[in-house]
DNA sequence: CAAAACGTGTCATAGTTCGTACACAGTACA
DNA sequence: TGTACTGTGTACGAACTATGACACGTTTTG
């Protein structure tokens, strides 16, 4: 029901076509929690799990630990570190960007990558 | 002791000067807590409150909500659902500017805001 | 066919979050 | 001088978070 379940269960599900090592309980055995809680988590029967866990997760599942949280409705701690160290700033230059298109935002990623400040 | 609890007093008590409308007692009572527990919150005696109460403390005191929830260490709630609907592009942007200058952030509001995409 | 591996159901719970309720002693002030 | 307001200590608790333990029936595999 949930996003985040979906999402992991559909990603474990596709890597087990080709590798039986993706099984819920060898997963979950890789990543420190029982099997009936990844199940759980899988189909949406309990919130999404914590920060780490979810991190842990995604990791094992070769996906990208921010769209992961993100699908649980979080941001990562490192992330809230550094806005929370210039909030004014950050929520001033998140709010602005809301409603800019996806390539704006990456002309900004690359404009700074490049270091032309 | 916190971060958090001296800037909510010293914000409180400046104002006091001038204005007995603010004592702890009078602020506790608009912003709906207990004050016993705002008088907590404000020694550090307890862990900052959840952001519905921190945002209302830092109105009442005539604060940036923001400012006040970062050094709860915490971002609202709504920024990080911009964050989460595209959590990719966000998260590199943000580590991307973790050690820009603020006049570098500045700078790309000023160019978003005047919407040169 | 037996043993191992599988996914899931039920129940329990330790820890954290976010406060309330009330009493008390000190201070202001009319 | 008494009453009304001040800040604070103690005690308590409800709700939520994040999981563990274990048993069960089913499927796979050697």
């Amino acid at each position: 029901m949930t996003r985040f379940g979906e999402a992991a269960t559909a990603t474990r599900q596709r890597l087990r076509e080709t590798d039986r090592r993706y099984s819920l309980r060898q997963v979950a055995r890789r990543i420190g929690v029982e099997p009936s809680y990844l199940s759980k988590v899988e189909r949406g029967q309990v919130a999404p799990p914590s920060e780490a866990t979810t991190v842990r997760l995604a990791r094992e599942l070769g996906q990208d630990p921010d769209v992961f949280l993100a699908m649980a409705g979080k941001v990562s701690r490192d992330l809230q570190d550094i806005i929370c160290k210039r909030p004014a700033l950050f929520a001033e230059l998140i709010r602005q960007l809301k409603d800019a298109p996806d390539h704006a935002i990456l002309h900004i990623v690359r404009e700074v990558r490049d270091g032309d400040w």
